[in-house]
RNA sequence: CGGGGCGUAGCUCAGUCUGGUAGAGCGCUACGUUUGGGACGUAGAAGUCGCAGGUUCGAAUCCUGUCGCCCCGACCA
């Protein structure tokens, strides 16, 4: 991507109504942009990034055996109406009429459609345990949106839904979805904790929530240090294998939100060990049961022959609020530090002295070692501009080509988490940079 | 939904109390000088003052209504 020719507005003034960190250097980016209460359109940076997330939830959960389907944003107030939720859920659901003045609404999450399309097609035990999943835009009216995309009404979310035969199979499917969320947010460079959650509005009777932490944080927490010190990446789990260890390591440490929160737990767990801090909600996942399978019919032949009601349960991650939540936990007073994992560009080219030969042969040769992957800052711009433009947008290496390094060969690569800075030749510094 | 605040140029805001030619900085355009951490000069473009109605010779300013947005609280991927 060549800046000269790209649509990446970048703001110099924080605009007022962004609170924190990330909601400004969302929009300082040029991210995204505002077009009502809680609702954004995503500019290409911001989409980039979107993608890039999308892109590792998708892996992850097709990892764990989950396939991803699409379901439609607009649902029928009918199928809400089989679950008993349509006058449950109030007005945080919108609620549309269409020509013919039916019923209709902006689907806040989908277990009734899930089920629906499900029972079409299940017939035998056979045809479980399955665990389908889409990534598709929400919307949800929140009482009072705000701090940017993080407590947005309309958002982007993965949500699975798992059908198993009985409560043992359901609680495997619980922990490969436990697992699989662990791995999807090392991968994005956060840690992740689990702790006990409240089922809500979803119903049943197990669910964890997963929280980074962070100052800005909607929820308080309080969990054991060990768990901040895990690695959750060092070997690849087996998803048809028994998960309990690993399960049982998070859920054997205290993690609790202030709603959950257990002072008589919590004193048992060593003052040196315990830490409280704030935390953003990135994912919720939760076993509820027959609770929709029953309410909608859903109803498999069992090897006797008999009925039976299958056991579900619902995963969510909040992919657009990820967006946010990692900027939250990845930024200075300068800008963005992306994670390798989800930079919108791994690299930015940054040529001080465009037109001079050397500068513009060095630059060309950069930004052509990585297709795709690459920003180039080919502006007729001044080299502070091109500085700080490249610190706010955060590229994780920054190639710096100017007059004098271009004459020896060389390149200065900053790493932009870090600060760090050397000077490399062309070779070394791509080399460094693809590592 | 209760409380508070704000809508004036792309952005940040002044002007509203006390009605009288619509302003500044940043950004943008052109030219010149600059050129390794958001340069300087000169010239220029850019606004139905959120919208509707009213009062008035005259409304960004006063009155009524309305829409939108932000912040604080009770609720949540």
């Amino acid at each position: 991507m060549r800046l000269s020719r790209a649509f990446l507005p970048t703001l110099k003034e924080t605009p007022t109504e962004a609170q924190i960190a990330s909601h400004r250097l969302m929009l300082r980016a040029g991210m995204v942009r505002q077009t009502a209460a809680g609702i954004y359109a995503w500019l290409p940076l911001g989409l980039r990034v979107l993608q890039k997330v999308s892109a590792i939830v998708r892996e992850e959960q097709d990892a764990a055996g989950a396939q991803e389907i699409l379901m439609p944003t607009i649902q029928s107030a009918e199928l809400w109406r089989e679950s008993g939720r349509y006058d449950d859920y109030g007005k945080e659901m919108l609620r549309i009429k269409d020509r013919h003045d039916r019923e209709m609404l902006f689907g806040p999450t989908n277990e009734e459609m899930v089920t629906d399309i499900f029972k079409t097609y299940a017939r035998s035990y056979r045809d479980l345990p399955r665990n389908i999943y889409h990534i598709q835009w929400k919307f949800r009216d929140e009482i009072r949106p705000r701090f940017g995309v993080m407590r947005g009404r309309e958002f982007l979310m993965k949500d699975a839904y798992s059908f198993d035969i009985d409560y043992d199979g359901a609680q495997k499917s619980y922990k490969q979805m436990f697992v699989a969320y662990l791995r999807t947010f090392a991968r994005m460079g956060l840690k992740a904790i689990p702790m006990q959650a409240d089922t809500g509005p979803i119903g049943g009777n197990l669910s964890h929530e997963f929280l980074i932490l962070a100052e800005t944080g909607e929820s308080g927490v309080f969990l054991h240090k060990d768990l901040l010190e895990f690695d959750v990446l060092g070997s690849a789990p087996d998803y048809e294998g028994d998960l309990s260890p690993t399960v049982d390591f998070w859920t054997s440490r205290y993690a609790a939100t202030d709603e959950k929160h257990d002072e008589a737990a919590w004193a048992q767990v060593p003052a040196d060990k315990q830490v409280s801090a704030r935390g953003i909600e990135i994912g919720h996942i939760f076993y509820f049961g027959t609770k929709y399978s029953a309410a909608m019919g859903l109803k498999v032949s069992g090897p006797d022959g008999t009925m039976i009601t299958p056991e579900m349960g619902s995963y969510g991650i909040g992919v657009s609020r990820l967006v946010g939540a990692i900027i939250e936990a990845n930024h200075d007073e300068a800008g963005i530090k992306w994670p390798d994992a989800v930079a919108p560009f791994r690299v930015a080219v940054l040529n001080l002295k465009q037109g001079d030969a050397a500068c513009d042969a060095m630059c060309q040769q950069l930004y052509d070692a990585f297709p795709d992957d690459a920003v180039y800052d080919d502006r007729g711009e001044r080299a502070g501009v091109k500085f700080n433009d490249a610190d706010l947008m955060g590229y994780p290496w920054q190639a710096v080509v100017g007059p004098r390094g271009a004459a020896a060969g060389k390149v200065e690569l900053k790493r932009r988490a870090t600060g760090e800075k050397v000077e490399l030749s062309l070779e070394d510094a791509i080399a460094r940079i693809r590592a």
